[in-house]
DNA sequence: CAGCATCCATGGCGATACTG
DNA sequence: CAGTATCGCCATGGATGCTG
């Protein structure tokens, strides 16, 4: 993400690859699984805290405002005590979902044949 | 990745969420890039090194092993000299490309929305 | 409950020089 | 051409304790 040492800045580079520039914001190993996690309705913090596993509360707190910057998320605060936070899909994050679906099926689908593939490879390569 | 003082082990989470397995393989940042632009047919090393924006050599080499050994991309050597070498998808690969264009495509189509979005959410944040 | 602040370890990743 | 080897920075992310 870095480019201290070229002429190119990481600017250029998000400019030049919307590819890149998603993936940056979507694919930071967490996000999908809130987004997931999010789909089926507002869902509270702790709640995507148990569900996202392995998650831990700084990580969380740091994707949720990620995704609410990028609006895909939205916060709603009720000012109660104690206080209830939920989170809902945007829009554009439904829609976003549904992609994410198909490569989550696809994972799915060919998770035997790809630890398969990792098994051979590495018998292979301990010749 | 590493949860090392908890009961937690990484293994456990990589059977239990086959998102974050698949998104751990996938997601790298490269990994996309180098997978579309392998998609219309074999490419040489150096091909992908100038395709994929601002990829240093070192992680194209590590990327595109990661992708060997899953078993999404073939690579196939010419004993020529100087030598050759070219990259092509896997039958599952090509599959996965077709969900990763949507991704692609939803991103294309939401870029000027998302950093709107981030746009509005730092300046209200600057209040 | 929801989250911020702080400290700290790991490793991702870029730069660069060398090789068959 | 297609890598491998080495070095070093800093971002990612875990643990933990404090707050409204």
């Amino acid at each position: 993400m870095s480019q201290r040492n070229t002429g190119v800045t990481p600017q250029f580079i998000e400019e030049a690859c919307p590819i890149v520039e998603v993936l940056d914001h979507v694919a930071g190993k967490w996000a999908i699984g809130i987004i997931v996690a999010a789909a089926r309705g507002p869902v509270r913090f702790t709640e995507l805290e148990r569900t996202v596993n392995g998650i831990s509360r700084r990580m969380l707190t740091l994707t949720l405002r990620k995704l609410e910057r990028d609006g895909l998320l939205v916060r709603t605060v009720y000012p109660t005590v104690p206080p209830k936070v939920e989170y809902s899909l945007t829009d554009i994050a439904r829609e976003l979902h549904e992609s994410l679906s198909l490569l989550v099926d696809w994972a799915e689908r060919h998770r035997g044949t790809i630890s398969a593939a990792r098994r051979s490879y590495d018998t292979a390569a301990a010749s």
